[in-house]
DNA sequence: CGGGAAGTTGAATATCATCAACGGTAGTGG
DNA sequence: CCACTACCGTTGATGATATTCAACTTCCCG
């Protein structure tokens, strides 16, 4: 039931197709053929779970979580449109979060069958998906950083402005936005409380930085903000993993080249 | 100036080497084939750093940091013997973070000119280095949820119980050895200050969990420990990653092994 | 519409940070 | 080899930041 290959699907150059070799792209189509249709609040995969497939963002957002043994929980991390998901688990054939729906999504299916079988011919896009492994890995050493050195509202900030920058990337207004995640779940990604993000957010609506009606933000101050981020910024500048910032720009990779052009 | 070759390295399985292909050794030891030695305090390289090498450890110990531009800092990560350093920057040509020794230490050079040339004919050495790529981000993940989701009490015995694993993986005691970082560094890695670590560390010992003597600590009673680790700890439960906690054990690796074994 | 979830705000509290003083250890250089 | 000093570590008192508990409001969803 194939609704739109990925040759022409209008997400193009936010999604794998990026980059990739016009050759490999109807090998693409082949692989992820198979589309996932889910509610609001339902679960592609949780912990535990074996890797069946990897997954694209064709429409919605979706949340990865953790859970300790007594009932914390902690989100580490919310998928967009165009972004990839599923490849937590890079050693054992078990997924090591769970992935929720934060509004009726869809997703392209890539399932690791057929991904086995068809990357030993499609270097390029084997390429697109260490990259995108690597991406998850530098998003998790930022929120590492932001987490265990920032004060809570350049947490909040940061957050915000990595979210502008993301949905600005897929030619959403950058100044202006819907949030799709609770005040819950931005605290639960940032390690801090529902409240404390509720405080924080009337607190930069009060210095007239944002304005905040319900999940709408827009951002008044952009520079203002960016100061905020700037100070508590690792150097050089880093941000969460954008995986469609900067198509096919910047100089040659070089660990990941060595790494994964055979 | 090659002190001694891989091949016959007493490091052997807690090292590169380890579930190596045989036949790769010698090509191995033609790349690794320099050695650095380092003082207490010397910077193997810096952030913005054009990434020369990736290193492995052959003695001592080593953390890798990151500083923000107002002058904050953390340690992202400690290095023991047979750890593999320097792949912190997956896309660009320059180190995202600095590695400095915390005593005298020993380095194996692999430079990234040479990896290059050899590995294309190495797919059980690139195993190895992808394996070791994705252990680093897995270590960043735990870490991630280990400052979000603890308090400062579990983080520091989940310090201490990977410390203690790490180090009995490697045939050193595993209740009883000798810290090779300050109580900052040690805060600074957990997102704490040194005076809680000292405090806790003075609790820990009250308590009669441990025997701290400077920084020699014996684990009393790892039991005790455990179970205050445990109920802080995501399930499936995630260990800071130690390449050499199982040699050539467990399943097939699901998306390594389809991104990395063409 | 009605009911339940999500959000806001206030007050009290806990945890960890900061400031400060002191003791000990190890490393340095005479 | 010993003495000196600088760094490391400990502990106490105080304070800031974020959490917890709680009451109330608003908004969606059914």
């Amino acid at each position: 039931m194939t609704d739109q290959p990925c040759s022409t699907c209008p997400l193009g150059r936010f999604c794998l197709p990026n980059d990739l070799d016009p050759a490999e792209l109807p090998a693409l189509d082949a692989v992820a053929h198979r589309r996932l249709r889910l509610k609001k609040g339902a679960l592609v995969y949780r912990v535990g779970d074996p890797v069946m497939a990897i997954y694209a963002v064709r429409l919605g957002t979706l949340k990865s979580h953790v859970a300790t043994e007594d009932g914390r929980s902690q989100i580490v991390g919310f998928h967009l449109q165009g972004e990839i998901l599923g490849m937590d688990s890079v050693f054992g054939p078990f997924h090591l979060s769970s992935a929720t729906a934060l509004e009726d999504t869809q997703l392209c299916v890539l399932p690791v069958s057929a991904l086995r079988a068809a990357l030993p011919r499609l270097p390029s896009l084997r390429r697109q998906l260490v990259l995108a492994l690597a991406q998850e890995a530098q998003h998790d050493r930022v929120m590492m950083t932001t987490i265990g050195l920032m004060t809570a509202e350049e947490r909040l900030v940061a957050f915000l402005l990595g979210l502008s920058k993301r949905l600005s990337a897929r030619g959403f207004a950058a100044n202006e936005f819907v949030l799709r995640m609770s005040r819950e779940e931005i605290g639960s990604y940032l390690g801090l409380k529902l409240e404390t993000i509720s405080r924080l957010l009337s607190r930069l609506a009060e210095a007239g930085m944002i304005a905040v009606h319900h999940r709408r933000i827009r951002l008044l101050q952009p520079d203002a903000l960016r100061s905020i981020h700037r100070r508590s910024r690792s150097v050089p500048a880093l941000e969460p993993t954008d995986r469609c910032t900067a198509p096919g720009s910047g100089p040659a990779p070089a660990i990941l080249d060595t790494l994964a052009t055979p």
